[in-house]
DNA sequence: ACTATACGTAGGGTTTTTCCTACGCGTTAA
DNA sequence: TTAACGCGTAGGAAAAACCCTACGTATAGT
């Protein structure tokens, strides 16, 4: 955890963060491309600059980018932390998700408390 | 992709669905317990049940639960399959937070055209 | 048939999101 | 110093999110 709010808070900021297409983008971007100004980040988008500036302020509030000032620019880069705790959040949803594709939880969901004969 | 909307759709649904405390807590207590019905899901949350009905709307949309049908309850169940896609996003952005706990992204990012002496 | 239970939906209020235009601030160039 | 550039913020409109209290529908029990 940061400096502000629970755990709980933080996971909402991040997940809000990332459900958003153009945000996504965004960090495509910069892992793609490495660090980078805002403009050459706005070129991408059919959107006002200072509406991209909004998205910078919601990634950079949930840690997900960070600034760094050079000159009259401001070098955006990707800060991928906060993605590590994503992945261990999923962490104990992996084995549903294999046995889900195997066909083995239904199975096994279909008998609720009792032993199978 | 399921039947509505495009890729980025799917993936705006299914963050936004992760993005809200309640909804996580379901997701965990439908991983720990096992699927169950609506009440038994309210009851472990300071809010009408109305309210988690529409959670649980959201979770259905995005792909995250399923319901079935027993009498006149509704047994939910986990549906893991979006969290497969999650971590196979996540997975371009792996050697990012590699590199970032090792401190080794920093010093690379200092360096941005030219070759090392 | 009637009542109770389990659940969803409608409608509404408040807050948040997401876009816009206008503007302010600091830095570089002339 | 004046002008242009790069970027953030203020303020506002439209839509969505999230909670509530009614209410409707279907099944189960009496």
């Amino acid at each position: 955890m940061t400096a502000t709010g629970t755990r709980a808070a933080e996971a909402d900021r991040v997940f809000a963060a990332l459900a958003n297409s153009t945000r996504r983008e965004v960090l495509r971007l910069l892992r793609d491309g490495g660090p980078q100004p805002v403009q050459a980040l706005a070129d991408h988008f059919d959107m006002r600059r200072p509406s991209l500036s909004e998205h910078l302020k919601v990634l950079r509030e949930a840690g997900l980018v960070s600034e760094q000032r050079n000159g009259r620019q401001r070098i955006y880069r990707l800060e991928a932390a906060p993605l590590a705790d994503v992945q261990d959040w999923l962490h104990p949803y992996e084995r549903f998700w294999r046995e889900q594709l195997t066909g083995l939880g239904e199975l096994l969901d279909r008998i609720p408390d009792d032993e199978p004969s």
